[in-house]
DNA sequence: TACAATCGGTGCAAAAAACGCATCACTCGG
DNA sequence: CCGAGTGATGCGTTTTTTGCACCGATTGTA
């Protein structure tokens, strides 16, 4: 869009940190681009950029110019993602801020689905932390998000909420897996391999842990899921995830079983939009469809 | 601003209706115009516009534009508003629909607090009944909107809810200032001054008098507040206000109280703006001096 | 039926805006 | 003190936008 050019440019200088190198990027000369950031500032009636002696940087201006230029371009997309939708073309791009946990089995069955009726649609999937998250609709930089146990949860619209009971991840052939209930007790005396204190589930076991008076001391802290999984197996450790992540029946190698809610409770799995954002019909339909999944996998 | 030069020009035709009309009203050639018109379509993507023998009409394409450039428009509005507010400055506009009742003593003293310490805001005040304020605040014409019993509520955040029971306005003198309390068919064997069935008084008043197999007959039937509260000193007659229009002690020559709750409900006088809209800093303050002075309000 | 009054669209030249080049003033690290 | 980096500016050139004259089509009216 032709009208956006100078928004564009904007954004071309704040990441590059200086008009040269911005002109660089954008195929123009840096007095062109000097030119149009002065002429924008005194449209707008006040600077927008900081000069340094080493480049350009935001003022505070500046930075509240940007979140509109943000919604500007989305609410943008949206807009041609509808004119799209009614001219009957089924086309769009879905971006997805998701925790790893999703990552195995549920998001590509979903996105399988999707896509069979929709061929058009094209995804981006965004793995983060839970804040990361949250930064990530704040920015527009995805559309949806599907975490466990958001930080702020401002700016946030619960789409739908699923409990989701910790489980601990142990080899084949662990007594761990012969009790009645599983305590966290029993667990805490087996090698841990935790995540880090990014997510979740770590966050849900400290304070479980600090509850019965004592510490998680981890043998393994990764931000793999994966290698939680399959590291228990390895060496002889007790491990932990969601069960949207794992398998019903369990894998060759290892099982897993919930720990006793009275011990751990159950993490909130939020799918989630940023507040009062009008989405692209694509998202918004996928949205659905996430939640009939999530909603289908409560009454399980 | 320069780059938003296309989308007045965009607007400037819807309103006029035609390109010729639209190039005089904005000082420019109808084939300069036209080219504009044909270059956005050919960068958006699709016509935005239907061409008829006799001038020129959105299509659905162009009504979703048209939303998004209002929110474009007034979003910009908002970053200047804050950036504004950040150099110190107190400036802005507010912009309110509101119902007759707020017109007399509550949106005059409020207003007149507010530009107090905040002389440099201006104000727009929009007479406008329950569903008008939704729409002007689903439009942008309007930041916050008080009105009494608002149709439909979606798109619409509530801000403050203040019950309000239906007031008889009647003659100084009248046999209803005697009783004990005040029962609606007393009043129904009086001449009605009602207003139309836009407001929501009247609306509270029907349900009422469906409950006791009434019907309401009015004699005058009007629009204008004002003119209820001045009418029935005139005419041995039976207004009906909300209290807020009212002042505590009875005006001259009328007085005037409040229904039995158990024949009249009381009403939902309700503060609010466009969902997830985020407002100019000016507005936003006045909204939460509102609030602020309608829980005084309802503290009484 | 003829005609005037609309409407949107288009070719071409003039006016306006944007751009590239060369250059200045300034800051910083070695 | 010097070179490499920064943003800013004057000036000639290029690109874009605009105004004018005109076309074809439709509609209401004499």
């Amino acid at each position: 869009m032709r009208y956006l050019r100078t928004f564009e440019l904007i954004e071309a200088v704040v990441r590059a940190g200086s008009i040269r190198k911005a002109a660089e990027d954008t195929n123009l000369t840096a007095s062109a681009l000097n030119r149009r950031i002065q002429g924008f500032e005194q449209e707008f009636g006040w600077p927008i950029f900081e000069r340094l002696p080493r480049g350009m940087r935001l003022n505070p201006a500046g930075e509240l110019l940007m979140q509109h230029i943000r919604l500007q371009r989305t609410d943008l997309a949206r807009v041609q993602s509808q004119v799209a939708d009614l001219s009957g073309e089924r086309r769009g791009h879905i971006s997805i801020a998701c925790s790893q946990a999703l990552l195995p089995y549920f998001l590509p069955e979903q996105i399988a689905i999707y896509r069979a009726s929709h061929p058009g649609v094209t995804f981006s999937i965004n793995v983060r932390d839970r804040a990361q998250a949250e930064r990530d609709l704040a920015s527009y930089s995805s559309d949806l998000a599907l975490v466990l146990e958001p930080v702020h949860l401002v700016e946030f619209d619960v789409l739908y909420a699923l409990p989701q009971r910790v489980h601990a991840v142990y080899p084949a052939g662990s007594p761990l897996g012969d009790t009645l209930t599983l305590r966290l007790r029993d667990c805490l005396n087996h090698r841990l391999v935790l995540p880090t204190a990014a997510y979740g589930v770590r966050n849900l076991l400290e304070h479980a842990a600090t509850a019965i008076g004592r510490t998680l001391t981890p043998t393994i802290e990764t931000e793999s899921f994966d290698l939680i999984r399959h590291y228990v197996t390895q060496e002889n450790a007790v491990g932990f995830q969601i069960p949207i992540g794992l398998k019903p029946a369990a894998d060759a190698g290892f099982g897993h079983r919930p720990l006793a809610e009275r011990d751990v409770r159950p993490g909130q799995l939020l799918l989630g939009q940023m507040k009062g954002r009008a989405l692209p019909v694509a998202s918004a339909k996928f949205g659905q469809q996430l939640v009939a999944a999530l909603e289908t996998l409560a009454a399980q």
